[in-house]
RNA sequence: GCGCUGAUAGCUCAACUAGGCAGAGCAACGGAUUCUUAAUCCGUAGGUUGAGGGUUCGAUUCCCUCUCAGCGCACCA
């Protein structure tokens, strides 16, 4: 006895009793008049009214003394101890033969303080309110395998606070995004997943299909195109959370779905969405963790003050020593050679630049730094510099070498926007796969007139992952995506 | 996709540079126990060692293939 079926057997069993005796084992409601911290922090109150507290949980705990029983009960604010003693339930007292660890039951009782100091209700009614039978892990290490983790999400949320606490923040921090932008007249939006064609962004998408229209249809890699053209439409300060999907691998900062807040605001310039993403990374440290100074994967991060601004090409300069702009295409392919920089099917002097500064740059980036003034080439939907028509005014956000952030002045001009769009078909001609797209519609909406705008997209799960600790995006998402069983 | 590492009871882990009946704690089952704290005490049961093949008298252990995962690389705005 004693395989996962005689378990299952073992408690079948103990169900049926239940029945047997009257009480259902999976019922339909349970009024709660407290939660567990209710308790806690009203101890004193409760204790000297001696008011009867009505609380549900699941059994975590169980220690079997004879006629008096412990057991704790965690409910959606934590643990709570329950004295269960043949005194105070009288005959439905065997009851408790019938649960184990795992069982989610229902109590009224009153709260006092164990002679050790702990509060604790002393139970006059016991329900079960659902029946559990399956085992749970073991009450002391919890779960360890990562990949259990990962397919039972549900079991790790029952056995591993800082799992909950993390899930739990993650909701703190989309919420003060949301309050944030809220506050300053931004409208949330919701724009389609299923697009007839991708853009927004470079990477793979997926691909599905709608029968009745019989359609191909992508996934979105981005919402950008879909949030400009409602800047086209008078809506000047617009976000969308997105769920957003690329078809690539899977590593610590990848999951094929991931979120992505992306904000337009109408009349302004990368400029101000440095200011705001600064503003409110700062202020959501603040009000979440109640400090600025965090640590990360081993090293100690500052995210007050003002953030460090680098032009792309000086970073280049200052870190790999070159200046790319006075090389040519020979000298960059041999300096690529050089430093074992793979530069296999890519296509474009922007693509390879832009191989050398992810190679020799982003790694060195540690403090929270805005690399700015990206190439032309590599960004066909942002604004040409005001000061230098081979850069656009475009920032990448950048802490410990990671992205978080990627923001321009928008390209409003549509002349020139077919122009970056007619670019990038060369670059597929000559073999490159991720390209944008020439998206007609969207450059006709342009053709309307779009207002200098300033727009950004904020990749959430890394957010979530800096400021709860976590060194991969699995940690930070709920189901990330695993090869079916 | 490539490389390395791992998978043993429901869970957490053992089984040694050497191939010899697969073990413990928690959980479970039976019993004792009316203020316990990872409760305690006595007793019982629980395994196709991820799957498949090979070597061997004998494989958890050695070899091969596969599956899944972790890490690294590649890919990746």
């Amino acid at each position: 006895m004693a395989g996962i079926d005689e378990y299952r057997e073992q408690r079948i069993k103990k169900m049926e009793q239940l029945k047997e005796k009257g009480m259902n084992p999976y019922p339909y409601k349970f009024d709660i008049s407290h939660t567990s911290s209710d308790i806690f922090e009203n101890q004193e109150k409760l204790i000297q009214d001696k008011t009867e507290v009505s609380i549900a949980g699941r059994i975590m705990l169980m220690r079997r003394q004879g006629k008096t029983t412990f057991i704790k009960i965690k409910d959606g604010n934590g643990l709570i101890q329950l004295y269960i003693t043949i005194n105070l339930l009288g005959d439905e007292y065997e009851n408790v033969k019938l649960l184990d660890i795992g069982d989610i039951i229902g109590v009224k009782g009153e709260v006092f303080v164990t002679h050790r100091g702990e509060t604790t209700v002393a139970v006059k009614k016991m329900e079960v309110l659902a029946k559990s039978l399956l085992p749970l892990p073991e009450k002391y290490h919890g779960i360890q395998d990562v990949e259990l983790k990962y397919r039972k999400r549900y079991l790790d949320l029952i056995m591993n606070d800082d799992t909950r606490h993390t899930f739990l923040l993650r909701r703190d921090i989309i919420k003060f995004i949301r309050d944030y932008l809220d506050q300053r007249d931004f409208v949330e939006v919701e724009t389609p997943v299923l697009q007839p064609r991708y853009g927004g962004a470079f990477a793979k998408p997926f691909l599905t299909h709608h029968n009745a229209l019989d359609m191909d249809l992508y996934l979105r890699i981005s919402d950008e195109l879909y949030l400009k053209r409602l800047i086209v439409g008078g809506l000047e300060r617009v976000y969308e959370i997105a769920r957003d999907f690329r078809n690539e691998g899977i590593d610590k900062t990848h999951n094929p779905e991931f979120t992505m807040i992306e904000i337009y605001q109408a009349y302004a310039d990368y400029y101000d969405m440095m200011d705001l993403v600064q503003n409110l990374i700062q202020e959501m440290a603040k009000k979440i963790l109640g400090k600025t100074k965090i640590e990360y994967s081993g090293h100690e991060i500052e995210l007050n003050g003002s953030w460090e601004r680098i032009d792309y090409y000086e970073a280049i300069k200052k870190f790999a020593n070159i200046d790319v702009r006075k090389m040519d295409d020979d000298e960059l392919k041999k300096f690529c050679d050089e430093h074992e920089i793979d530069i296999e099917g890519k296509i474009g002097r922007g693509k390879i630049i832009d191989e050398i500064f992810s190679e020799m740059v982003e790694k060195n980036i540690i403090n929270p730094t805005f690399v700015i003034n990206q190439p032309k080439e590599i960004s066909p939907l942002a604004k040409i510099h005001r000061d230098d028509e081979t850069k656009v005014e475009r920032f990448e956000l950048l802490i410990l070498g990671t992205e978080y952030a990627n923001a321009f002045s928008e390209l409003n001009d549509p002349i020139d926007q077919r122009k970056r769009f007619e670019y990038q078909m060369e670059l597929r001609k000559e073999g490159e796969m991720e390209v944008q797209e020439i998206d007609e519609d969207y450059l006709e909406a342009m053709e309307y007139g779009m207002p200098p705008t300033g727009g950004i997209g904020i990749g959430i799960d890394r957010l979530v992952m800096l400021l709860t600790n976590r060194e991969t995006i699995k940690d930070v998402i709920l189901f990330p995506l695993l090869k079916a069983r």
